[in-house]
DNA sequence: TATATTAATGTTAGCGCTAACATATATCAA
DNA sequence: TTGATATATGTTAGCGCTAACATTAATATA
């Protein structure tokens, strides 16, 4: 193109800009940067000739020497789920407002490659992190040893606890037992539960809403009206099943859900049993996920605010990467009920 | 935490590791980049002291000597559409595999907001650029400027044709004109169409596949039969009411529909008007979309290769990227029909 | 008038790294 | 023994930019 670019990058660099000007590289630099002492005719020109070059800063020159980015990177477990993008679109807001750019990476629930894309990440000098971790297991040295680089990180939805680090999730307990409290109030007593992997914090806290509400209505938690049926479609279903094969006075007047896929797959086992819900038995999910108002009956649920935690959790790491004191919290956002046919 | 650790950034620099070895920062960089002539006790003893000092090579400063990021940048035109995450894990997934990071940035449909993500983009040196644009207008004078500072493109889903850009994308065109083809192989011969906004790509492409489709077969095109829907539930609902509203003689005996929501807002009001899917009126979609499978009927539509989209256009991207001669295609990959109930 | 003050610009050095060239030592052929 | 060749390491310069200090010219103050 224009015979004033670089030959290395094929970019305009500030010295062609100054060179072409005959003005120093500094005082280029301090015209386009806004900063003071800079005749304001000689700023008009630079800015003239600088547009005209199509010069655009570099970046990765100005972050080596001021050792920041405006960069964070976003770990995700599952970019598939409906949830997720949700997340990111307000992750993407809040970032995006105050001119960072932002790095996404899926780690498919694969610790390793988290582990991967955060070394790669803090090779690219990101000023924060944001993760929502797919570690089930709980070792938890390798958080323990890049918190100790110093690099600035907020964890969302899925937390660790107790490694000083902040956290923006949802209040899954209260929000499993305000659900669980609806059953109660509807009048159903003998309450059956679909629960997930008790070793990821969703399985644990959304199981301990669910008996908190029954032990708060007095109600007798029935062992074997808990089953476990994993987060998936297919796991409702069989999980489901087993209830429906239980003898008649055991057999649950409604069920509660760890989420919706799971509560999906229950009614299609409810409904291959020839019976009817809420009529014969009620069931409510967990997550609000697309499927849920359009499914038949429509699954009364609990929505997340998946937008809001992506926001709040961007906030508090723009904040923690400002503010070298900022304290490390713990932000519970409120889940809300979504009421509908199938309870 | 450790001594070694440099003021500046709180991160171990080459230097700092060269300094305790008592080597010169060369060698060292070439133990670390396993470059030639490097004694192997030596590299050996390099790897330990970095390890042990938690050195992390600063990408920063490589991509300034290099002048590559081995970043890429994504624009997607809204994260919240079903479609996109798909896509997006699809790119994430190859762009991973290269060991390149994805700068994600969703424009909101804002065409503003979409330039001065690109621009900043540039500012930070990404490598490439995968771009699903805003744009709705005809002034690609933008995407004119920026192709000339060189650096790669490549589209994705939403193309922009006669800039000598790359393009992968579904073709609509063909998946519409087989879709209305398999209406018309069940029988139906009064066909309607909602059809999206005409000013985009998706809008006109999938119009003209159902108009070639009937001419295909000598059916006469009912100009009154095509009604704008845009791409909304809503739109697709009162559409639909109109459509409901024709005289006995001309009201369809089948609707195709530019996209899902269009077609669920067009089941919802033939649903009001008491009539029977399909046997009263046929009904398909187009997307795929998550609530397809669950609304009653089950939806007849086209699946769209989200995840094939994502990989293709990052692959011609690094392609590009790699390979200064690297050809410009126009990449159109099938979508599928998913024949449900509705039709 | 001499001197301090401010405004506008310039020069130097360095961010962390590597390409390119330079040097030292060991190994080989003739 | 001499120089040629290969191996291992070191030195210099520069990527594009800006902080910090230096200089010059213009204005204000005593």
């Amino acid at each position: 193109m224009a015979s004033e670019q670089n030959k290395r990058t094929g970019s305009v660099t500030l010295k062609e800009v100054s060179e072409k000007l005959g003005l120093s590289m500094m005082t280029v630099s301090r015209a386009l940067n806004d900063k003071p002492n800079v005749n304001p005719e000689t700023k008009k020109r630079v800015l003239e000739v600088a547009n005209e070059m199509r010069y655009t800063p570099n970046h990765v020159a100005k972050s080596l020497v001021s050792s920041k980015t405006y960069t964070i990177g976003v770990i995700i477990p599952e970019i598939g789920h409906a949830f997720f993008p949700e997340v990111v679109r307000g992750i993407e807001e809040i970032v995006d407002q105050a001119n960072y750019q932002l790095f996404l990476t899926n780690s498919s629930e694969d610790f390793e490659k988290e582990k991967r894309s955060i070394n790669a990440l803090r090779a690219k000098r990101v000023d924060g992190l944001l993760i929502s971790t797919s570690i089930k297991r709980s070792d938890y040295s390798f958080f323990e040893s890049i918190k100790k680089t110093g690099i600035k990180i907020v964890f969302f939805d899925r937390c660790i606890q107790g490694l000083g680090i902040s956290c923006v999730g949802v209040n899954d307990r209260i929000a499993s037992k305000q659900i669980t409290q609806y059953l109660i109030s509807q009048g159903y007593t003998k309450i059956a539960y679909l629960s997930g992997p008790p070793e990821v914090t969703i399985g644990k806290d959304r199981l301990d809403g669910f008996k908190e509400a029954l032990s708060d209505h007095q109600l007798e938690l029935n062992g074997n009206l808990i089953i476990e049926s994993g987060l998936t479609e297919n796991g409702g279903k069989s999980a489901m099943e087993k209830l429906l094969a239980l003898a008649d006075h055991e057999r649950p007047d409604a069920v509660a859900t760890v989420n919706d896929p799971s509560a999906l797959g229950a009614i299609e086992a409810i409904k291959e049993a020839g019976l009817k819900i809420p009529d014969d038995i009620a069931i409510v999910g967990f997550t609000n996920e697309v499927r849920a108002s359009i499914v038949q009956p429509p699954l009364t649920t609990v929505n997340q605010p998946a937008y809001e935690v992506g926001k709040r959790a961007a906030q508090k790491l723009l904040q923690t990467i400002k503010n070298e004191s900022e304290s490390i919290e713990n932000i519970e956002l409120n889940a809300t009920l979504v009421i509908r046919e199938s309870s």
